[in-house]
DNA sequence: TGTTGACACGAACATGCGTTCTCTCCTATG
DNA sequence: CATAGGAGAGAACGCATGTTCGTGTCAACA
């Protein structure tokens, strides 16, 4: 009873594997089948004691009613997040709006406790260029913004600048009528603008680098 | 046979919703009762219509044979990657046998095209303090690595230097008998030390900075 | 050597659950 | 008014699938 024996291993992986495929659990049948046993009450016997260990979960009478315990609950609170094009120093900000009918090729799944709120009002961008290194960005990162045309002070934000005609991304610190725009890079200096110059399209909430 | 009716629509959310709770999909019988219609055959009537639509796939003769087109298989490519402890400038890197029996409190999900191989060998740093900003990595940030203890140039890693007892994340250059450590900034310069001074530690798979 | 308990067989058995057939009840169309 | 087709009701049918039961094997153990 302690040891989880070979054959109940195999049925768990065996399990995964299905569910990965079929979108709903397998019968008792079709492990049975696939893992060359004989009897259906072998199975039977095997996931009772994989249940008894807490690995999965089985509801009595009802068709496949297998869950597992692991994977299942955690797969659960993640949020897809649509890539709908790309940001550079010299372009305005694509917003969610622009792109209504074509539909997004490109998405990002990220586990929700990192985006927190179920990812309502969030999009994501490709950086294009080295233009936001300053922000701790790269060339090639996916940056997440939640859709917002005001912020609280300390945010870190994305704006567009008028006079620059210039997107960048910076902590935001609104000063009387000036606006503050901090970098994230501890080592560079603030830069200084009119209230009026700055628009804001959205606030950072994750930045993604991906070196595969 | 256009529109997708009201009720139709009824049954695909709860469908998905099921989904959510359970883990295997429901039966005829469960839409039926849920959503007091009064004949399965009117489900199943239902359930064709949106099969042509291709809004779901029905495997005939299979139990809770029901698949989402949408959502299903996209979601399912979820890595899951314990953060194992932090990394910092003056600290070896936790690697994951130092903490066999510990159980990992946080953990990091992931879509897996983020990450490419299904997490096999993956494991997560809290990055504490700014001594990464080179390498485009703020205090704070998740950095997942890959345990191995070789690399290919043009790779970045982590390594641990061992006259500088200082742990760095970088681009690494194999050079005759000196390897050259590259920042991903480049606007940085790179260092140059012996073969013999580094350790690697593990490969930078993925960079997640969440500003929540 | 006999007993016990984990593990495995096969074959019924009893439901779970998808499918199908026959009838209504509409509303639109002519 | 007659007809046709979409949408639904109700019941029966039958394969799909979980459950149970009687046996058999093999190692550990007293």
């Amino acid at each position: 009873m302690k040891t989880v024996s070979r054959r109940q291993q195999a049925i768990l992986q065996f399990i995964e594997r299905f569910l990965d495929e079929n979108d709903y659990p397998p019968t008792i049948r079709d492990i049975q089948s696939e893992l060359g046993i004989s009897s259906t009450s072998v199975v039977d016997y095997n996931l009772k004691a994989l249940e008894a260990r807490g690995l999965i979960r089985r509801n009595s009478k009802i068709s496949r009613g297998i869950e597992l315990m692991n994977r299942g609950s955690t797969r659960r609170n993640v949020v897809t997040i649509p890539v709908i094009g790309q940001i550079a120093a010299g372009q305005p900000i694509p917003v969610p709006g622009d792109l209504e009918g074509s539909d997004v090729t490109e998405t990002v799944e990220l586990g929700s406790d990192l985006v927190r709120n179920s990812g309502q009002g969030l999009f994501a961008l490709r950086v294009k260029g080295h233009s936001m290194v300053d922000a701790l960005i790269n060339d090639g990162d996916v940056v997440i913004l939640k859709q917002q045309e005001t912020c609280e002070n300390g945010e870190t934000v994305a704006v567009w600048l008028k006079d620059q005609r210039e997107t960048t991304l910076k902590r935001f610190y609104l000063e009387g009528d000036q606006v503050r725009l901090q970098p994230a890079n501890v080592t560079m200096d603030p830069i200084f603008t009119p209230a009026e110059n700055v628009e804001v399209q959205g606030r950072l909430v994750t930045v993604v680098r991906s070196d595969l």
